[in-house]
DNA sequence: TCATAATACAACCAAATGGTTGTCAAATAT
DNA sequence: ATATTTGACAACCATTTGGTTGTATTATGA
């Protein structure tokens, strides 16, 4: 199997996706994300460096605490995803529109 | 580990995620996806097994064929989340506008 | 200085993932 | 009638995932 690192593995997990939206308010540490999970920190620490690799969020180092943003904008490439996808949908009527309209003459 | 069948889990995988698009120009049964894909018949037979599972297309049995459709509508719950956490950012961004101006008073 | 907080690193585990091959059944075409 | 196509089902495999615990390291606060 191939580890893939992308945006699309990063909000594949529920987890992942309620780090991105505490993080889409505003940057925090590791411990603040940590106290709304029942879960390990560890735990938290591996989605924390998921979400880095597939470039979601960076991690800043300051002193002893580390600060993860989010960057959104990796987003645009699930949302263009979506865009195209429906793109194609719709084009699939128009071609059965013209289908019919042909098939009338 | 929690088997997780959802939207988001559903275009995990960019082989499926080819097979949605493949599908959003028009049903095709398992064979006609097949042919664009370097792998076993029963590989692409069990993504389309979890994209059915996560709502995400639909099967038809027609005499010995099954025809894959796909059902786009399930996209919108990853525009929204998208949508959602681009809403929560702007507002950060609202958020330090205000304390800015509260500031300046 | 020293305890504590914040995190890293590694080993371990069960279950899921993404693929393979083989066998079997049913519908269709020749 | 028989071969072929379409697909189901099961077993198997290596790797990844998502979690755990334990230990070590480093920065900060009292």
């Amino acid at each position: 199997m191939i580890e893939r690192r992308d945006v699309f593995q990063a909000i594949a997990d529920p987890t992942r996706r309620m780090i991105i939206q505490k993080l889409s308010k505003g940057p925090l540490n590791i411990g603040q994300i940590v106290e709304d999970f029942d879960m390990s920190r560890q735990a938290v620490a591996k989605h924390i460096k998921i979400l880095s690799e597939c470039g979601v969020i960076t991690v800043v180092q300051k002193g002893r605490e580390q600060f993860c943003e989010a960057k959104l904008s990796q987003l645009d490439e699930v949302a263009d995803w979506v865009t195209e996808s429906r793109k194609l949908w719709n084009q699939r009527f128009e071609k059965l529109d013209m289908l019919l309209k042909e098939t009338k003459k």
